[in-house]
DNA sequence: TTTTCAAATTTGTGACAACATATTTGACAC
DNA sequence: GTGTCAAATATGTTGTCACAAATTTGAAAA
C-alpha cells in the first residue's frame, strides 16, 4: 500500500517548525485536512516513519496528537486508521460544525473592523482566482484561513481548536465527495458572509455561515451518502 | 517543587489501560481534571517521569495528547504549564461549555428513556450523599458522569470529547475557586435537569443545563475574579 | 550589594534496540 | 480445494543513550 502525504507549502514548512515531531505533526494534520488520505486507509508507525524518513518515536507522538483531535481513530487492536464517514456522524458532524461557526462568528461580529473586512475580502478574491484552476488543496486552505482569520478576531477563541477538530473530521470526505461527483467545483457563500459583517448584522450573519456549511459539504455529503 | 498527582480510582485503574502511556494519560487527565494540579504550575518530562516511576517516552505522549486536548499549555521554549486562568478566558469557557451541553442534551432528548432517568437519579442520588462528606474529588466525577451519560445517550456524539475540553480546562481553575472560598459546597440544577427531562421539554432542559452551570461555575469564578 | 558571564546542571528530543503482541504466511492434513 | 495451526513476519511500545538547547549557579568584577 502506498501512501502519498504531499509536502507541506513553502511558508508553512519554513515557518519554524523546529522540532521532528511538530513537522511530521503538521505535514500529516496538512494532508488529512485537505482530504490527501482517504477514509478507512490504515496508517502504521513504522510506515509513516519509513515515508518521512524519520524515527518511529516522532511519529508516534503525532498521531497521538491527531487521535486527541478525533482526526485519527485508534481501533482496539492497537492500529490506526482515517475514520469512516457515516450517515449519522456526518449529520452530526455539520450540525456541530455550524453550531460552533455561528457561534464563533457572532463573538467576533463587535470586533469586526473595516481593515478586517478588507483581509477577508482579498482572501475571497483569491479563492475566486483559485477556482479556476481546479486546485482544491488550495482552496481548501483559502477557505479554511478566511474561516479561521473571522472567529479568530475575537481575543478569545476556546471554540477555535474545536472548530479545527470538526475540519479534521471533515478532511478526508470532503475530498472523497468531489472526486466521486467527479467535480471539483467548490460552492461557498463568502459574498453574503462579508456583506453581514460589513452591515453588522448578526441574524444574516448566522444564515451566511449556515448556509456556507450547508452548500460546501452538507448537501453534497448527503447526496453522496444517500445515493 | 513536589507534585502530587493522585493514583486513579480502583475501577479506572483496574479498566484496561494496556500501555504505559495509556495509564500515565489517564492518570493526568484525572488530576487535570479534578483540579489536583493548580494553575500555572509548570510541568517537566523527567519530573512526571520520575514521579510516575516510568522513562520520559510515554509521558511525552500523554503530554502531548493534554496538550492537544487544550488541558497543557506548551510555552515557546517548549515548556509546559497548566493554564493560568483569566477573565476573558474563562467568560469565553463558560459560554463555549454552555453552548456545547446544551446542544449535546437537547439531541439526546429524543433518545431519553425511563432507564436512561433512573440511572441519572442514581447518580444524582449518590451525589447527594457525597456531598456532607466534603470529598470534592468524588463529586465532581459523579458531576461528569452525570453529564457525559445524559450527552452519550445519542449515538452520535462528535461534541463529546469537545466537551471533556472544556472540562479539561476549567478543572484546575474551579478548585482554585473552591479552595480560596474555602468552602467545598457545590450546587447543581440536577433535580431540574432530570424534571425536565421527564416532562421532554426542550427549552426547560436548556435552561436547567444554563442554570448548572452557571450556578457551578459560573458565578463562583467571577466572584473569584474580580474580587 | 549588584551585575556579568561562563561553567554546570537541567531539560526536551529523537534514534535505536529489545521485547510483546498482532497479523500473515505456508505447510500439512483432510 | 479447504481448514488448521505453527512458524515467520510485521507492528506498537518503551527504556536508554547521546545530543542540543535552555536554565540555573556561582564566582569574579564593579
Amino acid at each position: 500500500m502506498h501512501l502519498n502525504i504531499p509536502p507541506l507549502e513553502q511558508s508553512a514548512a519554513t515557518t519554524q517548525a523546529p522540532t521532528t515531531q511538530e513537522h511530521v505533526y503538521r505535514r500529516l494534520r496538512h494532508a488529512i485536512m485537505v482530504g490527501a488520505i482517504a477514509p478507512g486507509t490504515p496508517l502504521t508507525m513504522r510506515g509513516l516513519a519509513e515515508a518521512l524518513n524519520v524515527s518511529p518515536t516522532p511519529i508516534r507522538e503525532a498521531m497521538r496528537r491527531l487521535t486527541s483531535e478525533s482526526a485519527v481513530l485508534e481501533k482496539s487492536n492497537r492500529r490506526f486508521q482515517i475514520p469512516i464517514m457515516e450517515r449519522g456522524r456526518f449529520e452530526d458532524l455539520i450540525e456541530t460544525r455550524i453550531l460552533l461557526e455561528t457561534h464563533a462568528a457572532l463573538r467576533s461580529l463587535p470586533f469586526v473592523s473595516k481593515v478586517a473586512i478588507d483581509h477577508l475580502t482579498q482572501i475571497d478574491t483569491q479563492m475566486d482566482q483559485v477556482v479556476a484552476s481546479q486546485d482544491y488543496d488550495r482552496l481548501t486552505l483559502l477557505n479554511h484561513a478566511f474561516h479561521r482569520y473571522l472567529y479568530l478576531i475575537n481575543p478569545n477563541h476556546s471554540v477555535m481548536p474545536l472548530i479545527e477538530s470538526t475540519w479534521l473530521q471533515l478532511g478526508p470526505f470532503q475530498r472523497q465527495v468531489l472526486t466521486d461527483i467527479n467535480t471539483y467545483y467548490v460552492i461557498d457563500r463568502h459574498k453574503e458572509i462579508l456583506a453581514s459583517l460589513a452591515a453588522s448584522d448578526g441574524p444574516a450573519l448566522t444564515a451566511a455561515i449556515t448556509q456556507d456549511i450547508q452548500d460546501g459539504i452538507g448537501r453534497p455529503g448527503q447526496a453522496a451518502l444517500y445515493a
